[in-house]
Order: structure tokens, then C-alpha cells, then sequence
DNA sequence: TTTAATGGTGTAATTTTCACACCTTATATT
DNA sequence: AATATAAGGTGTGAAAATTACACCATTAAA
């Protein structure tokens, strides 16, 4: 191959963001770096891009390494670019997202030696991240929640089977604010993307509630156009 | 500065989308490249990014190189990191939007040597444009096709003075529909942030339309939470 | 004066959104 | 067994937004 392109010292990386819900609160998942620069801090999972591969497919092997999940369906939501945003050269991040659910996910368990450990920690109590992550999950957290006006998007979040107060939940803690219970329901049921199940709700000391599993099949067809975008 | 950084042959370049309208007609800007690789081909017009500069700088310097086009208010849109999607190495390239008034603009000339000239072409009628320029055209049209179905973007599009019929006919072709003249009237007129002028349109050989002009002011008062994000 | 072309306007039906309160059910406690 | 606790579950009316729909007015050119 011709040696064309600029001979710079830059190089890219992955940052990702990804959410879980929890015991009613809406948490990030942080690792803790073990590797200078900012050794010891927490920050996102993220790491450099290999030269042979993708962005997507970077973003899969980095998620990976540094916390131990495996194939979500990650998204990108935004590239930065500053120029002194890593201490050591210059380095652009592509930030990635998805939304998962945290007890279906086995034991956090880093590969790679540039973590020590992975975290869930609540999105409202976030300490300083490493390098510009703070403004990192800022920027993906206004674009995610904004998203969600636009369309469901929240199911993987959420147990396999759950509660219609579960579901009224998660949407109240990504859009910080209180939703009717009434219209709720009705509006996410007139979706016809929820499957109601016979079962119920076991092992609560009051009323138990129906529950519910999400409909992936009706889902794409509704929302096939915003999927392809 | 410590060398830490992984030692790769690539690269990060910014390619620009940007859309204008006339006669009609929504119409995209290119280049006719005159550099290998694919040289003589059309392309978008985009180039390499510099170390010292950030992505939303070397945005703004490559159009104006390539176009002669400055300080538009360009926004990214989707990061494209394929591996052998340019043919010289490995280039990630960051794809950036802009809607702009064609007649507004003085005369295009590129000021790099890379670009031959600079040419609008309707979105209706692209050839096969440079490396995957094609895709990056495909996938950045539909989302900002989508974007205004949420935000009205397109001001930016029409002369300053213009009538309801030329901005109802550039939804239309956005949109790629046809929309009711009435229920397109009444729902524009009632955001607020059309300013009705009493001039009137001229050299038509029919009845004059009254002229309208954008209020920014309200404008960004009503939708100022999505230009944040 | 006629024609061609676009400008400009209103209403009723439907759908969507929003605000709002009470009885029911399951369990734990006494 | 009775009661207390805690969440489950349900409907209606008002207001706002969306949709469908057709005709006369105005201007300049022929």
C-alpha cells in the first residue's frame, strides 16, 4: 500500500456508555483504570481501536476486555474530537451506547490488565470521571433521553418479565420526572408491543402485579423506520 | 509528551454533507476531485484532519478549502469507521451536515488544489460518488430527514424573504411527500416564528404571494432544549 | 376578455394528550 | 379473624393537535 496518509501521532479509541437499571435507579457502568494516565480513577469503558478493525466491531472487543459483556447491541451517539482531550496525543473518541439489564449479566470480570475492576454506579452520583468522560456521559445521557420521546427504547433495561410500575419506573428515571400512572399504561399499551402474561409478580407483601413481556417481533414492525436510521 | 500512543498508520478526516435548495430542488454540494485516489471522480467534499486542530475547526477549514464556503453552522452526524474503506489506509472519517441557502452564496471556488470545483447536484440525481461517500450521503439524509420531523431545521434552505409556498415545497422535498397546503399553512404560522412581511413577491406572472422572513429570536426560544443537545 | 397559474382561506371529524381519584387485592401484623 | 399497609388496577371528560377536504381571489400574459 502506498504511504499517503498523513504520518501523525493520533489515534482513536471507544468510549462506551452503558446503562442498567437497578433497584429503581438509573446506573452506568465505570471501571477503575489501573493504567497511568489517570491510574486509579473511575472512568467509561474505553480503550484504542486496533488498526484491522471496525468501529463496531472495536467497540464489541473493548466492552469486552474491560468488563466482561459480550455482544450488546451498542450504538454510537457522538464523536469528540478536542484536540488536547487525552493528556498523551491526540485522540478521538467515538462514544458508544446501549442499555442493559444488569441482573441478567453474569459477574463483571475485566480481561484486560488496563482495568481493575467494573461498577455500576447510579447516574446521579457520579464522582469526576477520567479525561472528558464526565462531559462524555453528559452528552450521551441528553441524546438517550431525548431519544426516548421519540421512541421506546428501554426494553432491554428492564427483566425479561416485568411490571407495568417497573416499566413507569425506568421511564421516570431517564427522564427525571414523574409520569400519571393512568396514562402511562394506556399509552404503552396501545403500542401493542407488550405481551401480558398469566403469571404474576411472586414474593412481594402486597398486591401482585400482572406481568409483562416485551414483544420484539410487533416492536421492529412499529419502529422499523427509526431502527435503519 | 511520553510516547504512549499505539503506533498506526491512520488517520481521521471530516466529510461534509451539505444540502441546499433551489428551484425546487434539494440539492447537495460536491466536489470534482482532482487527487488520487479516485481523482476526476465526485466526491464530498472532505479532507484529512490536522493534529493541532479539532474536529469542528478542521470541519470548517476543509469546506472552506474545498468550496471556498465558511462559517456555516455544520453539526456531525455519524462517525464512519469501516476498515478498508479508503484504499490508501486506515482513514475514520466524521460526517458533518449543513443546510444553507444556495443563492446566498457567492461564487464556489475551491481554494485547496485538491478539488477541481465545486458543483450542486440534486439528491435525486447522484452518480456514484468517491470511496463510500454514496453511503455516508444515504445514511446522513435520513437522519436528517427524520430530525425534522422533531425540529423545524430548515430556514437556513430558503432566501431570507420567501413565501409559504417555497418553504411548504422544501418540507416536501426533504420529506419526500406531499403535504396539505392548509394544514401545512396553519401549523407553520402557529409556531410564531414566521414574521410576515408586507412586501410582496414580484416578476411572477401570477397573483403575488406576501413574503415571510424566519424570526431566530423566537425560534430559539422555542426550541432551544433541542438545540442544547 | 379570457386564460393560466398560483395565492389564500375555514370547518368538522378524529385522534391524541392530559388531568384527575377511588376501589381492589395480597400479605404481614396484631 | 381483623386490621393495616402497600401497591395494583381502572375510566372519563376536557383540551389540543391532526387530518381531510374545495373553492374563490388575484395577477399577468395571451
Amino acid at each position: 500500500m502506498e504511504e499517503i496518509l498523513p504520518a501523525f501521532d493520533s489515534a482513536f479509541s471507544i468510549d462506551c456508555l452503558i446503562f442498567g437499571f437497578d433497584a429503581g435507579e438509573l446506573k452506568i457502568l465505570l471501571i477503575e483504570r489501573n493504567e497511568e494516565p489517570f491510574k486509579d480513577w473511575l472512568a467509561l469503558p474505553g480503550y484504542f481501536v486496533k488498526q484491522d478493525e471496525s468501529l463496531d466491531d472495536a467497540a464489541d472487543r473493548i466492552l469486552y476486555e474491560l468488563t466482561g459483556l459480550r455482544d450488546l447491541p451498542m450504538k454510537q451517539f457522538h464523536t469528540f474530537g478536542e484536540v488536547n482531550r487525552h493528556p498523551q496525543g491526540r485522540v478521538v473518541t467515538v462514544g458508544y451506547y446501549a442499555l442493559i439489564r444488569i441482573n441478567g449479566q453474569k459477574e463483571l470480570r475485566p480481561i484486560s490488565p488496563y482495568a481493575r475492576k467494573a461498577i455500576w454506579r447510579s447516574v446521579n452520583d457520579l464522582p469526576k470521571l477520567a479525561f472528558d468522560h464526565s462531559e462524555i456521559f453528559s452528552k450521551g445521557f441528553r441524546i438517550i433521553r431525548k431519544r426516548l420521546n421519540y421512541q421506546p427504547i428501554s426494553f432491554d433495561l428492564l427483566p425479561e418479565k416485568f411490571t407495568l410500575t417497573q416499566l413507569q419506573g425506568l421511564y421516570e428515571a431517564i427522564l427525571n420526572k414523574k409520569l400519571d400512572k393512568r396514562n402511562f399504561r394506556k399509552k404503552m399499551l396501545s403500542y401493542g408491543f407488550l405481551k401480558e402474561l398469566v403469571e404474576k409478580q411472586k414474593g412481594v407483601s402486597y398486591r401482585a402485579a400482572k406481568l409483562y413481556k416485551f414483544d420484539r417481533r410487533k416492536y421492529a414492525k412499529i419502529f422499523q423506520s427509526e431502527m435503519t436510521a
